[in-house]
DNA sequence: GGGATCGTCAACCAAATGGTTGAATGTCTA
DNA sequence: TAGACATTCAACCATTTGGTTGACGATCCC
């Protein structure tokens, strides 16, 4: 299944991948640009965006040649409706998410 | 870094080490019980047990010969604010997620 | 002490993962 | 039509992962 937890959840542990989506965040992406920020071959983003595609968290569509790469946020709510069960985390802590968001962002590629 | 995003979601990626949480949520218990129910062998589950550890979601502590397996629900808030950034998910929202809160959890982790 | 129990360690294995390179496919444009 | 561009495919490689088995170090109890 698509949005299982085992895909999803493995599509997350990669720094590269959730870096990607947190640039999927602000606006849709080619998939060169995805590629641009990273130092690896675009054969591998695009192995990555698969990845994603299949766990849900991203859609692509191809217009042209260029692939557009949009973010499903929905793809997460399994998981996060999963990991709820353990504690009630406070949903959305604007500051929290910021700084993680930051620190994720600085272990990507510079 | 024990509660990084990597080794959490990692962790969270394999359906017996999400089963084992889901165990654990009911009470604390011994290796040789957590492995019980699985059909592997007690070394298996000691290696998904340490890979728990390692990623912060659960505490070993061990009394006489028997070791403790204890929730670290915290470590998960770390993973669950990084997803939150995505979209609003609002669990209590979800009748069947209310349901399972109140049978299975009456207090709220720090 | 000696045997049962609890759990890990070490060595090993198959399969999955994350990366590479080079060729191939499809599409736009001069 | 010929390139140039966007993306994937195919083959390959090293490392990690998830499992096994058997030996081992503690610990409990008779």
């Amino acid at each position: 299944m698509a949005n299982s937890l085992d895909t999803i959840f493995a599509a997350l542990a990669d720094p590269t991948r959730r870096a990607i989506l947190s640039m999927l965040l602000e606006d849709d992406m080619a998939v060169t640009d995805v590629a641009e920020p990273f130092e690896m071959s675009l054969a591998a983003i695009s192995k990555h965006l698969m990845i994603l595609t299949r766990a849900g968290l991203i859609a692509q569509e191809k217009r042209g040649r260029v692939k557009w790469c949009k973010l499903e946020p929905d793809a997460m709510k399994n998981a996060s409706v999963w990991m709820q069960g353990f504690g009630q985390f406070e949903p959305v802590n604007l500051d929290a998410f910021e700084r993680f968001l930051e620190t994720e962002l600085d272990t990507a590629p510079e």
